[in-house]
DNA sequence: TCCAGTTCAGACGCT
DNA sequence: CTGAACTGGA
């Protein structure tokens, strides 16, 4: 037991608190990981079958972590056989034993969002309905939540109230849309993210025996980050642990930070009213943090007047205090970022992986990554636009789908005629007609076209067999092949490796160069997959895996390389140096969610998330312009900065470029100055508000020193001076090539071209995306 | 009928 | 800046 001697007097309370239901509320840095782990741990060393263990954490890479330490602690290989991971993926898993008995294959697809959203607006288009009333993004949110609070179908017509909402909001027809979308969804074989959760909970409702069977199974039931659980796996949850009520949920009510996704904070708000007989266990000692960082994110979170008592003390040092800084642009608090960033690597030894950058939006990314970039500062993105979501690695995973469940109708649409086969929208529109009509899927449409007799000419219907024939003969070959074999021959022979190489492009190029490392992955996968027991290496678990994978399950190797991620995929981890930029009004907080108190509150639990993630020093910046749409905004301070006692921060006047701007502003916030009055200097369009506010000219300036600054597509300028006969040249979708001739002045100066590919072409500066070499 | 090039609107966060 | 709709040419 000698593990228990790790744990300080708090922490060893909830880890060996004996059967029944238990919650800790854990303050930021607590070490409630530590607890979770430690707790599993223990139950096995106490006896415990670890196949009787239900863990249920925030990533799936948190849970191959807890994994390991717990079998380090435990000391042997039993802890391979605890369910852990996330509730998409454990449920969905769950789904593929059980799920037939609500009609699901089990091989069934997972839509990801995009799939949703396109197949509600190919509803929406069928129905005949206006696209600017119904519009698709908006109707996938709806029934996205609708789902996550358990309103089926059948309990949205039954509700007067919702019913009444939609009418009056001038859409009468959502239900029909969200029916019909149900059914598509169900008809293809496939489910999304939602699903994932509500089948979960109709099969456990539906089927006592299942229910039975998992209650059994799993009669201890761990979860992490309590507070974000929404209504329907909130209710998963209840279902499994009713019979033996060994549950234990951790959690803090003042990071929740998942509202907007249906997170309700009531779960853990009425967690002891739910079970009898509730342990209560508070971790209030930070290990994380310096006493000025704890210090001040205690001074922010006082502000919310919706929180459960929580003192949170550190004994660490003192540490710096919290450094704010203010720039003039987003590219200028880039490259204050990039600086700093290089300073504190020289003067501390740090190495890249010591440091964050976190914000508010994903948008944000690209400024603080052109400045790393100019420094040779090595980075990684979390994130954004990840690599499974981009258009070449979706059409490889698509055939890949297809070929493991053909009824699914997203993928099919999205291959039928990518690399181009002459199969065109008006052919699939006919197929999907008939699809509806035969109450089949398409792909059963196309296989059997000679009996339907659809009004298709006949060059196209043997296109379309040929589509399906290709498609049958990698099933075939599914059956007695990896994976990986498959997948390689499927880019191959589908064209789709040559499409991409053809193009001869360096954006080609790249995505050709996406494809491999695609197929590498799934090389690795298979080849991992044969040392474990239990999994079979399929396609299916591949694209399972994919599907639910989160960027930062990917394994990062070692790497030394900053963070770029949002505030909301930091929650959990730790940086010794953490700079949260994009302090501003409408920003952060944001414009969307300063409507009401409850969306201001769940704004400042982010912030109070972000600067809790900081062990020895934060930096808050802000800007006074920031691109936005593409266009150059005014941006005040963040009224969050001045939620922060003075004496925990320091304020930085900014040097930059060269120029040192005096400010007013500075005075005001910081200083005695009444604060209130801050926010009234908003300038007033057009004219300089502030000394702190660039001129035009120092933007002029600025622009010069940074041409991606302004919009090159607009402003053919920036690189006029560069660019004469005979320079060599960069085009993003050409490639390199020489300038033979310039002509024209203005809007219609043209550059003729001559690229490596060979070819000539006469390129409008206006609109050439032109980066000059040499 | 298909396709490529152009125009136009929309945009927070995540599984 | 991206994706969907629109338009004109093949």
């Amino acid at each position: 037991m000698s593990y228990i001697d790790e744990l300080n007097e708090a922490q060893r309370a909830p880890v060996l608190h004996k059967d029944g239901a238990l919650m800790v509320i854990a303050g930021a840095g607590s070490g409630k990981t530590r607890v979770l782990t430690y707790r599993i741990a223990h139950l096995m060393a106490q006896g415990v079958d670890s196949f009787n263990i239900l863990a249920l954490t925030f990533t799936n890479k948190a849970a191959r972590e807890m994994k390991k330490r717990i079998a380090d602690i435990v000391g042997n290989s039993e802890a391979k056989n605890l369910w852990m991971g996330t509730f998409h993926s454990v449920f969905a898993k769950l789904l593929r034993f059980d799920g037939d008995k609500l009609g699901y294959p089990s091989n069934f697809t997972i839509y990801d969002t995009q799939d949703s959203q396109r197949l509600i607006a190919s509803i929406i288009k069928e129905m005949g309905l206006d696209k600017d009333i119904y519009k698709y993004k908006q109707i996938q949110n709806r029934i996205s939540s609708y789902k996550n609070s358990l309103i089926t179908v059948k309990a949205y017509f039954q509700s007067p109230e919702l019913v009444e909402a939609d009418a009056m909001a001038k859409r009468p027809r959502l239900g029909e849309i969200y029916q019909n979308y149900v059914d598509r969804c169900f008809k293809a074989g496939a489910m999304d993210f939602d699903d994932l959760l509500l089948r979960t909970n109709e099969l456990l409702t539906r089927f006592p025996e299942v229910l039975m069977k998992y209650q059994d199974r799993f009669r201890y039931i761990l979860v992490d980050e309590y507070q974000d659980t929404n209504h329907s796996q909130y209710l998963i949850v209840k279902a499994l642990a009713d019979r033996y009520q060994n549950i234990c949920v951790v959690g803090d009510d003042a990071q929740s930070i998942y509202s907007f996704r249906g997170a309700n904070i009531n779960n853990i708000l009425n967690f002891q009213r739910d079970y009898e007989d509730v342990g209560m266990y508070r971790l209030e000692q930070n290990y994380r943090s310096t006493k000025n960082i704890v210090n001040a994110a205690n001074s922010i979170i006082a502000n919310n007047k919706n929180q459960l008592e929580k003192v949170v003390w550190t004994a660490n040092d003192e540490g710096n205090k919290i450094i704010i800084h203010r720039s003039i642009t987003d590219a200028e608090e880039g490259r204050y970022v990039a600086s700093s960033i290089w300073d504190n690597r020289m003067n501390h030894q740090m190495g890249n992986g010591e440091f964050a950058v976190l914000y508010r939006t994903n948008s944000q990314s690209r400024a603080i990554e052109d400045a790393l970039r100019k420094r040779d500062i090595p980075y990684r993105i979390y994130g954004g636009l990840s690599f499974y979501q981009r258009k070449e690695i979706k059409d490889v995973l698509a055939y890949l789908r297809l070929v493991i469940n053909p009824k699914d109708e997203e993928a099919l649409k999205r291959v039928v005629n990518f690399p181009a086969r002459g199969i065109g929208q008006t052919t699939i529109d006919k197929l999907v007609v008939a699809a509806n009509h035969y109450d089949r899927s398409i792909f059963e449409v196309m296989d059997n076209l000679s009996k339907l007799n659809l009004k298709i000419n006949s060059g196209t219907q043997r296109k379309l067999e040929d589509f399906v024939t290709m498609i049958k003969s990698f099933q075939i070959m599914n059956e007695g092949s990896d994976a990986f074999t498959l997948a390689e021959h499927v880019s191959k022979k589908t064209g789709l490796l040559l499409e991409f190489k053809k193009d001869g492009t360096p954006e080609g190029i790249g995505r050709m160069e996406n494809i491999e490392e695609l197929l590498n992955g799934i090389k690795d996968f298979v080849e991992g997959q044969k040392e474990l027991a239990d999994a079979t290496g399929s396609l299916t678990e591949f694209l399972e895996d994919v599907a639910l994978a989160t960027d930062l399950d990917k394994d990062t190797g070692d790497d030394d390389r900053v963070a770029l991620m949002t505030i909301h995929l930091a929650k959990g981890l730790e940086f010794p140096y953490v700079y949260i930029v994009g302090m501003e009004e409408d920003l952060f907080p944001s414009a969307m969610s300063m409507n009401t108190r409850s969306e201001l509150e769940e704004e400042r639990r982010l912030f109070y998330v972000a600067l809790t993630r900081a062990e020895k020093q934060a930096y808050l910046t802000y800007t006074q312009n920031r691109y936005r749409w593409g266009k150059l905004i005014d941006a005040e301070p963040s009224r969050f900065l001045e939620e922060i006692e003075e004496q925990y921060v320091e304020n930085l006047t900014p040097v930059s470029d060269g120029y040192r701007y005096k400010s007013t502003i500075d005075a005001n916030i910081f200083g005695e100055v009444d604060k209130s009055k801050l926010r009234q200097v908003k300038p007033q369009n057009g004219t300089p508000p502030a000394a702190g506010t660039p001129n035009a000219n120092q933007l002029r300036k600025l622009r010069k020193l940074k041409p991606e600054l302004g919009s090159p597509s607009k402003n053919a300028n920036t690189i006029d001076s560069d660019l004469a006969e005979g320079v060599l040249v960069n085009h993003t979708r050409f490639g390199k090539g020489q300038v033979l001739k310039i002509e024209g002045v203005g809007n219609d100066k043209k550059a003729e071209i001559k690229f490596e590919r060979g070819d000539i072409k006469k390129l409008l500066l206006r609109f050439a995306k032109l980066e000059v070499i040499s």
